[in-house]
DNA sequence: GCGGCCATGAGGTGCGCAACTCAATTCTTG
DNA sequence: CAAGAATTGAGTTGCGCACCTCATGGCCGC
């Protein structure tokens, strides 16, 4: 009996099976007494046909549940694309993981008809990115910058998306201008989990936290420093947080500064670094012997901060999937280009926590 | 100088464009001096070709940079595939939500030729799984599987491998059976990844830390349980970790085992959930009013576990993205069956760690 | 030197659609 | 009601490839 059961079951699936054949313009055309040149004038929002026939071609694409085969659409079609990707210039190990992600999605994107071109700009430098914005080639279709959140930068984006080309901010937001979409993390809520973690793992130790920060100028930065003050302060008022200074992505400059902090508090509980340079603050644990003892959270899964996780000189670290990015933002510029759609939850950067035990 | 260096970086990318003309069949025929029909024959392995005439083809392809365009290939292949999800029965949240999200999957799979049907087996019940695996319809080209760790189970996969039919193990696998891959995450690791985050937010704190096993009958619980025990007792000596008991997936049986084990323990630390049925281990902790007090851990988020990190009842989410997870499948199934190649890094499912901060 | 076999060439067809042309048919409007 | 405009039909071409047929050429052994 049972057996007999799973037989129907088995055998159920490919019987109801939808008839293979894929319902073409063909069948839309006979289906609406049309011609095959008036279905395609409708689809193609080509000029010259009476609304009436129009909904008569509509109400047969929907009886039928006519889908254009993205496929055949691709190749009859016979543009291509070619996209920028801005990236910072310099030694970040992120930014360079990133830009080798966005070389192999480069890689994907030749099967889809489409290039890509990389541009380095001074992350930290508003005017050069701005200009770099400004004179960009008007024949590209779309570009994928990490962006700084200032006017001029602003002002050029809204400009491109003017001139129709595409704009994804990736990793670092302009969140006022007018770009397709942001590719990357809610850094907000990126520093809201940094200190959760760091006031969950202290157990109640009373001490101050040092927040090293990154630039004062990079809104993801201030946005990460913001969300995590804010719960540390709400949630463990037994912590307190201090400013250690600005590393600006400088390992050497945030050794120094972990030092100084180190020097200057004895109770020190806790390090938040909230952007790179994780390794100088490990450098400067260690020299003091410190390294189990105080509990640091920093940004970024890179071979550096991995190794530190596995020695337990890091304790956890937040991390925003590069290759996800990449693809992420290449997906959402093509499909943008070609009109198709996107899966939403896809495209979702999450926060990534990564401790000793979950690491890839 | 400034603005001149920029205008330079700026219009090199577009200039040093590679000519956008795809290198296609046509071309390689003539760079290799024989006919189209001779490339075709040497690139589909048909017979018939010297192996010197082979290898000039080869060498020309390689030459001139050939890849083959994926669209119009998959356009001129008639054929079409089909594959078969098998899920479990029953109510479990993240069951449900893995359907909803090979439902969507399967849309997308419409555009790219290819058909999900859903099957649905008592996951508990390996003869039924290994009957409805052996039963299947050999028209199938993948077939995606919740699996069993058990004899038949893994005798019927190897089966159907052997009939050409390609098979991915999804959440769970049955590592010694010839999978073509195992779409999940690592369940040791998440178990160890459980034991760190409670002996964390431990602080130091003495006491027992239960566990209550979803089916020890189930690979990937007894991994995680085996994971989590052993960080457990070797990290953190002052917690002792005691078996509660199996939910068996089920919310009304975790429940009454997370009771007896408050019951028992007044000294109790934290709660890893290995399986499903938070609901109950909340319902237990606020009726004992220890809901704030105890650490507790459990795997995949839902809406109930979503709102328990909220309130607070839960401290820390395991997860494995079940949108990633059927899209990775179909990927993977479609990728074998049209022999592209698959991007390694983007099919790999990591260990999501949420806590109330970095929730989607 | 003949039949036979193997290697190769030439060419066609179709996948589903985009984009276009040109002619034929309708509908307006003065 | 005729001229002109708007609308529609029929058909072609090509995207790059897979898959197929048929013809031709050379080389083999006998």
């Amino acid at each position: 009996m049972a057996a007999g059961q799973h037989r129907r079951a088995m055998t159920h699936p490919i019987e109801r099976a939808a008839p293979i054949a894929r319902v073409t313009l063909q069948d839309v055309a006979r289906e609406a007494g049309v011609s095959l040149a008036t279905v395609d004038r409708v689809l193609n929002r080509r000029p010259g046909v009476r609304e009436k026939t129009a909904a008569r071609v509509q109400s047969a694409i929907a009886r039928l549940g006519y889908r254009p085969d993205p496929v055949a659409a691709r190749l009859a079609r016979k543009e291509t694309f070619r996209f920028c990707f801005i990236l910072p210039t310099g030694t970040n190990t992120f930014m360079r993981i990133l830009e080798e992600q966005v070389g192999a999605t480069a890689d994907w994107l030749l099967g889809q008809r489409a290039f890509i071109d990389i541009l380095h700009v001074d992350v930290f430098d508003a005017e050069a990115l701005a200009t770099a914005l400004e004179g960009l080639d008007p024949r590209y279709s779309g570009v994928a910058v990490v962006a700084l959140d200032h006017p001029r930068v602003r002002a050029a984006i809204d400009d491109l998306v003017e001139r129709g080309i595409a704009v994804v901010t990736l990793v670092s937001d302009a969140p006022t201008a007018r770009r397709l979409r942001y590719v990357g993390i809610d850094n907000t809520a990126a520093g809201r989990t940094a200190a959760t973690l760091i006031g969950r793992f202290s157990g109640g130790r009373k001490g101050t936290v040092a927040v090293i920060a990154g630039s004062l100028a990079l809104r993801d930065h201030t946005e990460r420093q913001f969300g995590f003050t804010q719960v540390l302060g709400s949630e463990y008022p037994h912590l307190t947080a201090v400013l250690a200074g600005e590393s600006r992505d400088d390992a050497a400059q945030a050794q120094r500064l972990t030092e100084s902090v180190i020097a200057a508090h004895p109770e020190l509980v806790g390090i938040y670094n909230v952007g790179a340079g994780n390794r100088g603050v490990a450098a400067a644990l260690e020299g003091a012997g410190k390294a189990r003892d105080v509990i640091f959270v920093g940004h970024d899964l890179t071979p550096h901060s991995r190794r530190f996780l596995l020695r337990g000189i890091m304790d956890a670290v937040i991390n925003q999937d590069p290759g996800h990015q990449a693809r992420s933002a290449a997906r959402i510029l093509l499909a943008h280009c070609t009109g198709e759609p996107i899966v939403a939850e896809q495209e979702r950067i999450g926060i990534d926590i990564f401790v000793r035990d979950n690491l890839p």
